[in-house]
This record gives C-alpha cells, structure tokens and sequence, in this order.
DNA sequence: AATCTAACGCGACCGACGTCGCATTAAGAT
DNA sequence: ATCTTAATGCGACGTCGGTCGCGTTAGATT
C-alpha cells in the first residue's frame, strides 16, 4: 500500500500534508534540545497552519507518534552474508554506526526520546520497534533452516538480545558506544540462542512449577 | 556524609526545603502521565514557592534531576546467597517484581520516562544508574572470588547484561516483562561472562588488529 | 543576644501554548 | 461543469507556564 495519493476518505490534499509535517516534524525533533518541540515550530516550518495540527494529531505528542508510524513503514535492509553469527554481528554493527555518526545519530535518538515522553508516542514507539524486529528476524530464521541455531529458538527474541544492550547504553547508562561492545552484544546473544535460552521451553531446572 | 541538617554553606532552611521539594516531585511524577509535569503542581504540593523552584533548580528537568540524585544516594540490599547463578537471578527478578507491581512500577517507570526528556535529567540518570551498577556489581565480584567467574571479567558489565533486556522491554518495545524473561536474562548474562565476553580480551578473533 | 546576609515568600507581569468560530479551498459525486 | 462537504487557512482569545523586583524570614557569625 503507496502512501501517496489514494486517499481512501473524503478530503484530499490531506496526504501532502501529511508528508509536509512528518518532514517538519523529523527536522524539528533532531534539530532542538529534546524539551524544546513545539508545535508551532512544526507549523511554521511546514507552512500548515497551526489549528490544522492541533485539529489532525491532537499535540506534540501526535505528530511525533505519527512521524514514528511513518517512519516504521519504510523497510530497510537486512543483512545475508550465509551465516548467522555475522549477519547478527552485522546487525548490531549498524545499531552501533547509527548511534555513534554524529551526523546520523540525532534524528533517532530525539525520537526515542521525545516519544517516551507520552504514552501515544511510548505505543508509537513499540510499533515501530515491532516492526523493525520483525524484519530482523528473517537472520535468525534463516539461521535455524541452515542448522546454525536450534530449531526451537525464538527469532525475534535473538534480535533483541543482539540489540538491548546498546540501547541500555544509549539511553539509561549512557555509557559510550564501541565497537567491541556491539561485537560482544551480538556474540552473548549467540550463544544464549544456542544454549536454548530463546526456545519454548529453556530449560526445566526452574525449582517447581508451584501451581500457587 | 549526612544529608540531614549538617548544611555547610550559609542558607539554612533549604534542606527541608530539599527534603519537600524531592517527596513532592516523586509524587507528581508517579500521579500525572508523563508529559503534563509542572513545576506548578510541585510548588503547591510541597508549599514551597513557585519562584523558589525555579531559582534552585531552573525547572521541571532540574527537579527530575535532583529526585534521582537524591534517590541514587539510597543504598539499596544486594543478594548474596553464596552463587553468583542464583544472586544474578535475583538481581534480574528483582528488577522484574519491581516493574510488574502495579503500585511499584509507577514511580520509577515515570522517573525514568521524565528524565529522559532533557539533557540535565538524561545525566543524573546516567549517574543514577553507575551507582546502582556499582553496588550491584558485588555479586560479580564475588563471583569472580569464589572462582564461579573467569578471573578476568568485568563485573558490572555482567549486571548490565543481565537487566539490559528486562529495560528494553519495558521501554522500547513495550512487551510484557515475565518471570521467564528475567531468569533468561540473567542465564544469558552469565553464559555471556563465562565465555569471557565481560574480559578484556574478549577473544583474539578480530580479522587483525590494524594500528590504522 | 544582636547583627548580617543568603535564601525564601509574594504578587504582578509577559509571552507562548492551545482553542474556537468562521471564511475558504479543493476532493469526490452527480 | 456544478455542487456538496470535509479539510485547511485565518485571526483572535483565554489560560498558564516562567520571570522579575522587592519585602521577609531564618542561619550563621561575633
């Protein structure tokens, strides 16, 4: 489904305004400091008019919601090397150049951040990461019919584990982003896929079931 | 060194003022979703004048700040059941029963939602956190001690892996956090420290060390 | 105990955010 | 081509967050 012109309700240019604001909007969240968003800063740099805003996303809020929404639909590029562990180390690698590019780094930091700042964009938010592991995991799932992975083993639950420690890094510690750590990450969730930590049922030496 | 009355510098009232000023932030944070904060609502909470707040602390950001300064000072209980495997586990359930008790999890959960809105607050959380990671960090190095650990491995390294995936769900992909979750984690975490990804030389593998 | 002074209380002021009613435009239908 | 109607443009208004100057309080000093 194009996201160009076929708009399927009544009214009409709404689709170039759409694409107006979720441009002034990605702009505007990596250029100013993350409190600092406002809507009328959106308006003035998109040329739509302030109440239009405020009328179709409700707020700040929204219209960051919306540029997350939006930007979930684009895909983007997995990588397939024939072998899990560099295609998951590859992975990590990009969340880690991402991150640490000055340049690149600013628009997706701003926007994690500004979108936990509301629980509209906190939902937006975990969409978006849905959708993004959702396409990652074709790495793992292509690991297990090679053989590399056990059969059992989650895929999507490999993608995060490749991933959570940068984000930890990122944003609650803070702690610099280095290569080595997006290796290691990458590494440490490896190694737990294979240990079966991520199949249906880890391992039984839970104490007792206890039914409470 | 106390925080109770012992002010060294001339002024003297402010640490009650302090003291209010911290429980009525907590308070607000726990109560108003994330966004609608206001140094208002402190102010008249805690009875200290508006104006005063912003002198002290320039706003809502300094306030978050200051909560999780004086929060991250609270030492806080460290498992020690003689295995690093089970004080691990705990750790991470620990982490886990905090975020899942629906009277518990607000504070924190808010807390850590607010600071990530400004710079000021994104540093004190960091600060929060190499605090905590260092406390917790013990279990590690009575791991190591006992010989459970290799010799070489980092100790708060391995806390981070283990409460890494319990945050990133919590706040980037917004799936439910469950028992399994956290005792995966941890077993993660500690497979990840005994192949020696936490020690320096992670592994020679590298393609070569190229002195660029 | 008397004094000095930093910190707090107080109320008014300014500006920006968000809202509202109405005019205008353009998409879709006949 | 004309008409219908939803969506946008427009400007004004009310409200609230944040600032400022001054008076007052209470810690600290001797």
């Amino acid at each position: 489904m194009p996201t160009a012109t076929p708009t399927p309700r009544p009214g009409g240019r709404s689709a170039r305004v759409l694409a107006d604001v979720v441009a002034a909007t990605l702009a505007e969240v990596s250029e100013k400091p993350y409190d600092q968003l406002t809507v009328d800063a959106v308006a003035n740099r998109s040329g739509i008019h302030k109440a239009t805003l405020y009328r179709r996303w409700g707020g700040m809020d929204g219209l960051i919601a919306q540029a997350l929404t939006t930007s979930a639909e684009q895909p983007w590029p997995i990588p397939d090397t024939g072998s899990v562990d560099e295609d998951v180390r590859l992975l990590a690698h990009e969340v880690y150049a991402t991150f640490t590019d000055p340049e690149l780094r600013t628009t997706p930091t701003a926007l994690i951040a500004a979108a936990l700042r509301s629980p509209r964009g906190a939902e937006a938010l975990h969409a978006f990461f849905a959708a993004r592991h959702r396409q990652a995991a074709e790495v793992a799932v292509r690991g297990v019919e090679r053989g590399e992975l056990p059969s059992g083993a989650d895929p999507v639950e490999l993608v995060r584990a490749a991933t959570a420690p940068l984000y930890h890094r990122l944003f609650l510690t803070g702690e610099p982003l280095d290569e080595p750590a997006a290796t290691r990450a990458a590494a440490a969730a490896l190694l737990a896929a294979r240990a079966g930590l991520f199949s249906p049922e880890p391992q039984d030496n839970s104490p007792s079931p206890q039914p409470r």
